[in-house]
DNA sequence: CCCTGTGAATTTGTTCACAGCT
DNA sequence: AGCTGTGAACAAATTCACAGGG
């Protein structure tokens, strides 16, 4: 099985990639991929053995051919739908954020359990009432959601969910949700990132003590 | 060092045992705090090996006792303030979301290049021109940012960020910020976990197959 | 030459397993 | 008995280092 990790540098290959042939860029090297992502060219290698697809010796990888092989092992031709639940602050931003991602992923309705927004239509998506939620994901073959709710009710909505046949979250609740295995949940926890940050900000800096070997990435992500 | 996956969860523990002390639970073994986060005991008993604290044998972890030590560790005591560059849709959403964060950690200041906000107060948050962002940065010593700007701009807006001294930065914009080692990038990149949550929901349960030897978790963040 | 792909080494993170305590 | 702290084993992820190719 392939690591999380080299699916989120994946991901980020891609865009890069997409960027690089708007720009007809034709080759690209894997030390240039791993600036871009700050990390270093065995790495980029690394994660490139996962795709089928092998560079032109000397000369790099051919853009738009690599491209396609990263977009095919991420199934980018699969069409996926996705939920959102709790329009409240940030599930808005969240919807107006999302509305200009990949066409092959979009979200493609929201629920509230406050009557107040129901029958709006925030960023093209339509909001509906919970009650519809189950009735709705089976409809549409909805296997995605987002979950933005308060705390409190995450856990509950997170069951329903599943019930509904939901089987990626990505949850924005500071709340361990607890699901089948058959359901993949990743969070992001924003006050936990401003908290490490914080802590980070005055315990950092690594690179400056002991045997500096090599260029030092510095960099984190969420998961 | 200690590594940073220890910290993320120390953050999750102090958040358990605040609610345990509101809930007057007075001790707590290290398998009930495993299962608040999704991982095992011994997990749990290597993290708190970092703090300074240790459990009364056999009846567990003294609440009390255990978040202070953890409070110390991560340096709750410290204040620390944090500015926000990037007023949209996500940046008022966030300023919302860190208004009832803890006391020590607080969003001081808001940042926009666009007129039409500064002025304005969120959340309790006033907006101000970029072009004081330097001047209040050193001025109210704050040393965090939170950067939710459009892609274009978050380069150039970091390295500004840097130059008034902020040393670590909690970063929204899908790029990978060029910044001097001595400061702590952190990413939240709501697209590519989306992106992931698409993949892992259809090739996810790695329970199902192969030898199932324990409770496997199943949850994943950010970073 | 300067690139890639990859086995081997290394580093990092997690789990096992058990002595020791109450 | 049932818990913790921790050395030792293990697993996962990254990096090294080098053969092979245009």
């Amino acid at each position: 099985m392939i690591s999380p990790q080299t699916i989120e540098r994946l991901i980020l290959y891609r865009r890069i990639l997409e960027r690089m042939r708007q720009e007809r860029v034709s080759y690209v090297y894997s030390h240039e991929l791993a600036k871009e992502i700050g990390a270093t060219a065995a790495q980029v290698r690394r994660d490139l053995m996962a795709v089928e697809y092998m560079a032109v010796a000397a000369r790099g990888y051919q853009v738009d051919a690599l491209l396609s092989a990263i977009a095919l092992f991420l199934d980018e031709d699969t069409e996926q739908r996705a939920l959102l639940v709790g329009v409240g602050h940030l599930g808005r931003a969240l919807l107006s954020h999302f509305r200009y991602s990949r066409a092959s992923l979009q979200v493609v309705a929201a629920f509230d359990q406050d009557p107040a927004c129901i029958g709006e239509v925030i960023e093209g998506c339509p909001c509906l009432s919970m009650d519809e939620l189950g009735a709705i994901a089976q409809y549409k073959q909805i296997t995605i959601a987002v979950l933005t709710v308060p705390a409190a009710a995450a856990q509950e909505v997170g069951r329903r969910l599943v019930e509904a046949g939901v089987c990626g979250i990505l949850n924005f609740a500071p709340v361990t949700l607890q699901v089948p295995d058959s359901v993949w949940v990743e969070n992001i926890d924003v006050t936990r990132s401003l908290e490490k940050v914080a802590y980070y900000s005055r315990h950092g800096d690594v690179s400056a003590s002991g045997t500096v070997k090599e260029k030092s990435p510095r960099k984190r992500n969420g998961n």
